[in-house]
DNA sequence: CACGCGACTGTTTTT
DNA sequence: CAGTCGCGTG
């Protein structure tokens, strides 16, 4: 294969002029190009400089700047082969790509070598997952592991639960989601259980032992299981990379590390870093303090405040200050906010881009006049010449969204939500992905369960016997498949059993073919999805969606994979998901817009409760991390920015027709010395209500006695 | 042993 | 409202 420093390469290839250097390193500003250029002016790929942080404000050009240093690299020289892009999802990684080769491919003119060289970028957790395949049999792990997403992992907690004993208590035990939250928590920050129950889960504190327990039964059934959950990943590597005799085979695999969004990592992903590039050569982080957003995953700010201070010498640290998104009104009001943060990297990002217009600060009267206000001005935009696509509106937390989601369906305006509920969570999906993962590891006791679960008869304990039996022959393809067979059929079942043992012992010996099998699959589906849900039908179109997503992967195990690493993440509600070529309107969670911009951006709910989230005041960090939300909320915005605070907040969960409601306080992160910052209005624009006439009220009160005879006379 | 019914109780953000 | 638990029935 070829790659970019073989020896056939520099021959054929004349090492670009030094005006096509600078060609596209003119186009960047001095900080970054300091940040792209470091370390390789004189070094060649195999003596890498030392690390690098590069602090890049919101709108900074971080992107283009990581990329054109990656691009920078190949024309240097670097082999794209061994170069590890770890980015903050598979989507992110996508983009890096795409730019990287643009610019590589202007100053090369080679496409597919380029395209084909930059092969190890995207999460920590996908990169992690193809790492252990190939090291799986050193650590005594089953390289056809799987990976359990959030609520499988979840149910396998639930499982072990009850194993345990744990659900019949005269006092409720914590949720499977909170349970898993914790255990995740422990191992991402690498904090004790006690203290992260007293931080982030008090109302959990009086379980603490039997969670201990629960968590060794889990890590316990995992492990015979063969599959790993997310934090898995993580967690394998580190210990990978912390094994002498495995750490100088893995950290010689890369000449260069490169990792965006480095405030969002946690202590365990720093860990693997460490210790993958010890001496820091060729470690290059980019990232900013002040959108650290990611704290509940384990994130630490002090990741990135205490980066240089790892290396002797400390790292190198650049700061991109330069802001070329927003117009200055909105970035002023930005850095005002923010600037009230305790801790961070000061910077102060600026701007040439003049504008009239401060941000909005929009006060209407409760949610449904909120959601009024943004649709008429999103329509009032669209008649100004902007596209749906290039405005968005943001909030705190997916279901603030509700009411907006009903006017603009209401109104007939496309829009797709990011955030919130995924493709992956809806059940008739995950009962497909449990048949296949069922077949690809048969020992997975969450999938077995689910499969079987789907025929009407059988439940929790027949499926168990089948699943123990399946591990006494070995837990391999053949044992589910013979061990299927050869088990009673249960009477209420016998009619749906054969065809079930038909499909697994297809799926098992992968007679049928990938991704042929998936139809085979859909087929045995259909009538349980007919049985079970009365919008069977809409289901099924996302099953047959699933269908044509699966036949684009070479192989099962890639599917399963890569789908449960990265999911799909705009939702298919009722209305459907607009065609790619519509216009349609971004609704999205704040965490979800991370690294977005648009022209207009509305931020809903800008009041004390929902940002900051009620949840998150206990201690100051949370605090500051709320601030930082709506900081990244609003540098989102290039050229118009909405903050819209309702006055007051129906109670939700009150008997129908009810009128309990709560008055919110304008958010604390704007306070009135902010206010100069922000152009205060009301909206509706209160119109002079025009003063009732004697004449009219003396009508009017008549009118009412009238009405309430009708009334009555209804019943007469 | 499965399944359906009624009662009860919850903390948001995502790889 | 939805997920979960306990209980009674087939």
């Amino acid at each position: 294969m070829l790659t970019l420093n073989s020896a056939t390469d520099d021959d054929l290839a004349p090492k670009p002029a030094p005006e096509d250097i600078a060609s596209y390193l003119t186009k960047l500003n001095d900080a970054q190009r300091e940040a792209v250029e470091y370390g390789t002016q004189a070094s060649n790929a195999s003596d890498p400089a030392g690390a690098l942080l590069v602090i890049a404000g919101a709108g900074s050009g971080k992107t283009n700047t990581l990329a054109h240093r990656v691009a920078h690299l190949l024309v240097k020289g670097a082999d794209p082969h061994r170069i590890l892009l770890l980015t903050f999802s598979r989507r992110a990684a996508s983009e890096m790509t795409r730019r990287v080769t643009r610019i590589a491919v202007n100053a090369l003119g080679k496409r597919s070598v380029i395209a084909q060289g930059l092969t190890w970028s995207g999460t920590f957790h996908s990169v992690g997952a193809r790492l252990l395949r190939d090291y799986a049999d050193l650590v005594g792990l089953s390289p056809s592991f799987t990976i359990n997403d959030r609520e499988d992992s979840a149910d396998l907690m639930n499982l072990v639960r009850h194993e345990l004993g744990l659900s019949a208590k005269e006092k409720r035990f914590p949720a499977k989601s909170t349970c898993f939250a914790i255990y995740s928590r422990v191992v991402n920050t690498g904090v004790s259980l006690a203290t992260v129950l007293d931080q982030a889960f008090p109302w959990c504190r009086e379980w603490e032992d039997d969670l201990r327990r629960l968590f060794a039964a889990y890590v316990n059934a995992k492990q015979q299981q063969s599959v790993l959950d997310y934090d898995d990943l993580l967690l394998y590597w580190s210990h990978l990379a912390a094994e002498p005799s495995i750490a100088a085979d893995l950290s010689s695999r890369f000449d260069h590390v490169l990792v965006d969004e480095y405030q969002d990592t946690n202590k365990l992903q720093a860990s693997i870093l460490l210790s993958m590039k010890p001496d820091g050569r060729g470690l290059t982080v980019v990232g900013d303090d002040a959108q650290s957003i990611y704290s509940f995953r384990g994130a630490t700010m002090r990741n990135i405040l205490d980066f240089p201070s790892h290396f002797n010498p400390p790292a190198k640290c650049v700061t991109l200050e330069r802001n070329y998104r927003s117009t200055q009104p909105i970035l002023a009001a930005s850095n005002a906010v923010i600037g009230l943060a305790a801790e961070r990297y000061t910077k102060n990002l600026w701007t040439d881009k003049a504008s009239a217009q401060r941000p909005r600060l929009v006060s209407v009267a409760d949610e449904a006049e909120q959601a009024r206000y943004i649709v008429e001005q999103v329509l009032e935009a669209r008649e100004g010449g902007m596209t749906l696509k290039q405005q968005a509106v943001l909030f705190r937390a997916a279901h603030h969204s509700a009411a907006l989601e009903i006017e603009l369906t209401r109104r007939n305006i496309p829009f797709v939500k990011f955030g919130g509920l995924k493709f992956l969570d809806s059940v008739h999906v995950k009962d497909v992905l449990a048949v296949l993962r069922w077949g690809e590891n048969p020992r997975d006791r969450v999938a077995g369960f689910r499969v079987m679960q789907l025929l009407p008869g059988v439940g929790p304990a027949i499926a168990g016997r089948v699943l123990d039996q399946v591990a006494e022959r070995g837990g391999t393809p053949a044992a589910l498949a013979t061990g299927l067979a050869a088990f009673a059929a249960p009477l209420r079942a016998s009619e749906d059993w054969p065809a079930l043992v038909a499909l697994m012992s297809t799926v098992c010996s992968r007679e049928s073919g990938w991704p042929a099998e998936f139809e085979m699959i859909r087929r045995w589906y259909e009538p349980h999805l007919e049985r079970n849900h009365e919008d069977a039908s809409i289901r099924h179109g996302d099953v047959l969606q699933m269908e044509s997503i699966a036949s684009t992967y070479p192989t099962r195990e890639r599917f399963l994979t890569e789908l449960t690493l990265d999911p799909p993440d705009a939702t298919s509600d009722e209305s459907g998901v607009p065609l790619i070529d519509e216009d349609y309107l971004i609704l999205s969670t704040i965490h979800s817009a991370k690294g977005q911009e648009w022209k207009n951006v509305f931020v809903m709910n800008g009041v004390d409760g929902c940002i900051p989230s009620d949840m998150g005041t206990g201690s100051d960090a949370e605090i500051d991390e709320e601030r930082r939300l709506l900081y990244v909320a609003m540098t989102r915005a290039k050229e118009d920015l909405h903050i819209v605070t309702p006055q007051r907040f129906y109670v939700h969960n009150q008997t129908h027709m009810g009128d309990r409601h709560v008055w919110a306080a304008r958010t604390r992160f704007i306070p009135a010395h902010l206010m100069p910052q922000f152009e205060a209005c009301a909206w509706p624009a209160v119109p002079e209500p025009a003063a009732p006439t004697a004449a009219g009220l003396a009508a009017a009160a008549k009118a009412r006695v009238d009405i309430a005879a009708r009334l009555k006379k209804m019943w007469e």
